[in-house]
DNA sequence: CTCAGCCATGACACCGATGTCATGACACCG
DNA sequence: CGGTGTCATGACATCGGTGTCATGGCTGAG
């Protein structure tokens, strides 16, 4: 591999000479920057960022460690939405920024972090972004103080800067669209009552319910999966769930599920019953999982789960950070919008009582 | 960050005996070393990888050139199964064999890749894997030689080193258990004809008919899926597909759809014609995209595409390269199992004539 | 004409590891 | 007791860039 010595004996400059008109940082004779430049492409010659780092103790990397690439792959796992839509988001923020990315992958084995950070840690990254499979908190080892460190989608209890969605506002404004279209009877089957995002969602749901008037029925929320199931036991759990809500006495005309996958399994338990989608009930999901609600069939009512953009937001607030501002004390809170689908009924509208949450407006 | 010489004078020695602590290559007196170690913890040493590969020209860097991570975002592209899978299957591999990975994102726009590969250069990568996101002929920039490539999921007319999934026994394999349950008209619905998948896996269809003394019949094989359709002109052809060979006056027992996702909606098209799956029709896909085939209601019969074993493999074969062995001449074809389903049923077999194709094992 | 000041360039040291070679202390052999 | 070999360690140069400072030539103001 060439160097910018035999760049400059090419050139017949000096080796800072080239070294300026790589970096642009002080004035060169236009004559000489053409010969630099010639022998430059003549020879291939690619600075070595080694050497570049090592005198200016400035890497331009930033490590990732993630999950989510070895994840996912066999097993399909309860969250729902791949934390690998994070990781897409921070891809893209990092691009405009000059900074390359080191990813790591835990493969699953939250044991092997220490070592990735280590890894992190000889190759001099400016700051780490560390990507949970869900919404949860997390306890990472310290890391050195020279770099800087941000958590997505999770947190911890040393006030770490950390970028969660908003799951509250999320079943808040999904379970508000249902109201819209008419629904006051609205089940929600749950995901594992122990997760963070369960109970801001189940506190969204009686949020809109509140808003709009509506009594919480307590019968129409369901815990209907567990924290790591077997395919098996998770269509028996999801059918009893279901099973449960149906035979009420005053059944719900629609159901809100943990996420878009068990609306999906849903799809198939619900048909199986003799119901027509949604024309006898109404199905929604949460996470947007776009395989899924645009590929089933009618195409399925989901939150977004704003996994890109917390990939983003927590990108720009690394970059921040390394910028040297200062870390926002609480954990930035990202929202996002309901997706429409099919899976949906628009109720007719009360005659006797015409409140304005019943309106819709297209 | 503390440096060697820091080490060195905490610890009394030179900082030659502190490079000897760490790599063990030459004796230190036990007392010695640990002194050295315990200046080492103390001072929370990590020893600089820039410095390292300055010296040693060896970056222990891989680079991986990849759309799979920005893709599958909001795109639901055609081809099925991500790639992001093969990026996993790599990423196991490298795990073991003590290199880092770089991973740089295309973005989806291929004209990057130059920028990519420039920046691989800067680090030094010892090699690159380069993937694609479907089986296809790609045509990249020229790399300097001392950086070993490796293509993934993709050929080029430069007889660069190449991992290729062999979808042509793929579906010989899946058509083939078929013919075992007793089916013997068989649809295949497939992707777009300009697809190297697709030719080859037209090829294994007729394969398998023809070892079972099957006649080929063109109208059973019609294309349900053009290069890059939005959704509704998706759900068209697909929908025109299926009318079409259901509609011939001898009907097809099953469908093969080119993909897992095909294969998804199709669920929902036969059984909004009245059909039950798979008591009046059976389907298989392909790829064996586990959301999928696994979340479906009845479970899914899918050829598996072995995105996982190809990264695998494309690793290794790199791994080899950099050890100095010699590169294959042809492409490296990896084979995937059949994953059956619920989706096919068995027919009741015919009483005239017992041939072995007939049999099943199990 | 002279000197301040800018322009273009080069000499040199340094970043943090490690390979090469040298050195001093012992042990062992004859 | 002297010579030879091994052990444990250190001095020094080197990898490829870049920051610092110096230098020579030229311009323009006084």
């Amino acid at each position: 591999m060439a160097t910018i010595y035999d760049v400059a004996k090419a050139a017949g400059v000096s080796p800072k000479t080239v070294s300026r008109v790589l970096n642009g940082d002080a004035p060169v004779k236009k004559e000489t920057l053409d010969r630099v430049q010639q022998a430059i492409s003549q020879l291939g010659y690619v600075p070595s960022s080694a050497a570049r780092t090592m005198r200016s103790n400035k890497s331009g990397l930033i490590g990732l460690i993630t999950g989510a690439i070895s994840m996912n792959a066999n097993v399909v796992d309860t969250s729902g939405l791949p934390d690998l839509f994070i990781v897409q988001g921070i891809q893209k923020a990092i691009e405009s920024s000059g900074k390359t990315l080191l990813i790591a992958d835990t493969g699953g084995k939250t044991e092997r972090v220490p070592d990735l950070i280590r890894t992190f840690e000889e190759h001099r990254v400016e700051g780490i972004i560390y990507v949970a499979d869900h919404h949860q908190q997390v306890s990472l080892p310290r890391i050195g103080s020279d770099i800087k460190l941000v958590l997505a989608n999770c947190y911890d209890d040393r006030g770490t800067p950390s970028v969660l969605p908003h799951d509250r506002q999320g079943q808040y404004a999904l379970v508000r669209s249902l109201i819209a279209k008419g629904h006051r009877r609205i089940a929600y089957l749950s995901l594992s009552p122990n997760m963070d995002a369960t109970r801001e969602r189940t506190a969204g749901y009686r949020d809109a319910l509140t808003e709009a008037g509506i009594g919480f029925d307590p019968e129409l929320v369901v815990t209907a999966e567990i924290e790591s199931p077997d395919r098996e036991t998770a269509v028996q759990l999801l059918w009893d769930a279901i099973d449960r809500v149906l035979t009420l006495s005053e059944p719900p005309t629609v159901i809100c599920f943990g996420n878009d996958r068990m609306a999906m399994r849903a799809y198939g338990i619900l048909r199986s019953r003799g119901l027509d989608l949604p024309g006898d009930i109404s199905v929604a999901g949460y996470d947007n999982y776009r395989l899924i609600t645009e590929t089933l069939y009618p195409t399925l009512t989901s939150a977004e789960l704003p996994y890109a953009a917390i990939g983003i937001r927590a990108t720009q607030l690394l970059l921040k950070l390394l910028d040297g501002e200062a870390a926002p004390a609480k954990p930035i809170l990202v929202s996002g919008p309901v997706t429409p689908g099919g899976s949906v009924r628009e109720l007719p509208k009360p005659i006797t009582k015409l409140s304005t949450v019943g309106r819709k407006s297209t």
